[in-house]
DNA sequence: ATAGATTACGCAACCGTTTGCGCAATCGCA
DNA sequence: TGCGATTGCGCAAACGGTTGCGTAATCTAT
């Protein structure tokens, strides 16, 4: 039962006492086959219920139509929405997708880099760890003449091809309708050193202070690593201060969930005696009670599935005839503040 | 530069003057090559960083080491979550994971299961769209001895391999739970007809009222098709009647987000004037100010990875050498009560 | 010294499909 | 009638690796 063979062409070519090359052509209407002939390869094909084995057609092509996206968790909706703008614009290319969590785990993202080359992915579409520091697991890959696009999280290099997010515009908007809201004391809780977004953050929000000409203080700027014991001890050294902040800037949407009930448990009022701002955009604030004033949308979507087809422009450029000497691939969307407010 | 073929076994044979065979052998000490040339043909390997291409081994092997997993959406969380536990699954087994969202689209789903038979996938395993309710598609995978296991969302079929979750435990607890509150009268919003949890959740609705000696009242018991206009219709249809249900039973944690909000919106107090009880157990609710009393957890993630374990069973079976007649795969699940009482 | 065992390797087929080239048979045309 | 063009198809190599079988050369034992 489990023997059935597949049928293949040959098997074709035996019936009609042909040979497997006129089973091919005439499969593809090649016209150097006789009309009768191809009539009698497609009959045959039919009724064997004949498909090509693409993994053989592949395997000659030296292809495999599969691109490979490495993330750090599924379980965010950034994370999982970018899945999906990969996924979409992989199904317009006929591309399959083949996914792999690193959960922020470096080791895990290079061993995920060496299965995904060992698969001889077609390309593949990377969001880093927030401890990778080091790319050679990447540089691998380009010997194997699979090209890599970053998004979102990108190396700080300059020879990559990436697609990111710049957080300046959304957030310059989102510091000038604090100040506008009458708030000169604007603290920040940053995230983990290593990732490129941490510094990006830090330095777009001095460039926001000094644009509405508000003081420094090194007072209420800090950091978590992202834990949430670590976030309720951010947001609790700011609250205790002797002069708290007004206004906050948090480094993510998951991040302001545990300030958020950090502030209430110390009956503090969200938007009241504290307001927020953060970044990622969450679809889930919709529902919530106590939001932020706004949120940085950083376009998931369309930084993963930009970058996706930057790969493909990259895959179809290095299986082409004569491949060029490609630019380097980079784009930085502007993020955009989306308001939360709401009457209530 | 791109020209840069790769290092085969050929190449290496060709530097050696031996063959390709005894390369291949030589890898893989074979007892039938002498050490010296071992020596010399692991030497050059190393020098020329050679690398099997998997892809050539798998064809031959008639395999591709990957399966497929078709959901409808990952922005759910109970599908990311299960997405997960089938990654971890493969992962222990050497396997890839390619992904197809159906999007809760019949038709998607159609052409994900005939794009993973064309990629020669060595399984599947499905989580139905909401509109199936004919699975001839996945029929032409037995033709391919393509083995598929069901989780979660199930046919409604005896003759498929499946992992799914029985409602019945958690869904006792909680209307035990709610009678104990002295509640009498206890609603249910259900969801689309064609999905099988939805007949199931009615039943175990019904078995739970008996159980407790409670009246049934179909003016209490409502349905919705998941959209979120849908949604809220159905509970303003329940708190506007004369006499509403004091407790109310929903299809899902989406859908009681939307009745939530309408309920706040009518001026009504959650937990208090309505209470709820729902399924799936989003993670958020440990942010939300207003939740349910309960949910039921259906643990994606092990479901899924048991779904993962029932398909590879089927695979080695289907791959060895003797492959016997497998028994149907078949598991359930019980659900649990998780309680979300707080004091607030 | 010679049969038999052992060692060390090569040949060729195979997985399924594509494709350049060659060749026989028919056709067209002068 | 004879020659070049066309039609229609097969051969064989190729993609990269694995493996059953054959065999020459050396070794062992009698």
């Amino acid at each position: 039962m489990s023997k059935n063979k597949l049928p293949t062409i040959k098997e074709i070519a035996k019936r009609l006492n042909v040979s497997a090359s006129t089973v091919s052509r005439a499969l593809h209407d090649h016209p150097s086959i006789g009309l009768v002939t191809t009539m009698r390869v497609r009959k045959v094909a039919e009724e064997l219920g004949y498909e090509a084995n693409k993994m053989a057609i592949y395997f000659k092509e030296r292809k495999t139509y599969t691109i490979g996206v490495i993330i750090p968790d599924l379980a965010e909706p950034f994370f999982s929405a970018a899945l999906t703008g990969v996924e979409d614009a992989a199904e317009a290319s006929n591309y399959n997708v083949i996914i792999g969590q690193s959960l922020d785990n470096f080791e895990r993202e290079k061993k995920i880099v060496e299965n995904m080359k060992d698969h001889r992915v077609d390309g593949v579409l990377v969001s880093l760890t927030k401890d990778t520091s080091t790319y050679e697991h990447f540089d691998s890959l380009k010997k194997y003449n699979i090209p890599v696009v970053f998004f979102d999280r990108v190396p700080s290099r300059k020879d990559i091809n990436y697609v990111a997010c710049n957080l300046v515009a959304g957030m310059l908007q989102a510091v000038t309708k604090l100040v506008g809201m009458g708030h000169t004391r604007i603290g920040l809780i940053n995230g983990p050193a290593k990732l490129a977004a941490t510094l990006q953050r830090l330095e777009i929000y001095f460039r926001c202070l000094k644009e509405n000409n508000l003081p420094m203080d090194q007072d209420i700027i800090v950091s978590t690593t992202l834990t949430k014991a670590d976030n309720l001890k951010a947001i609790n050294k700011l609250i205790s201060l002797p002069e708290p902040p007004t206004a906050v800037i948090v480094f993510n949407d998951y991040v302001l969930l545990d300030c958020i009930a950090a502030v209430k448990a110390a009956g503090l009022e969200v938007n009241k005696d504290i307001s927020f701002i953060s970044f990622a955009n969450l679809p889930i604030w919709e529902y919530m009670d106590s939001v932020p004033l706004a949120s940085i949308e950083q376009f998931a979507y369309k930084q993963s599935s930009m970058a996706a087809e930057f790969l493909f422009r990259l895959i179809n450029n290095a299986t082409s005839a004569n491949p060029i000497e490609m630019p380097l691939l980079q784009h930085i969307i502007d993020s955009e503040m989306v308001e939360y407010s709401r009457s209530k």
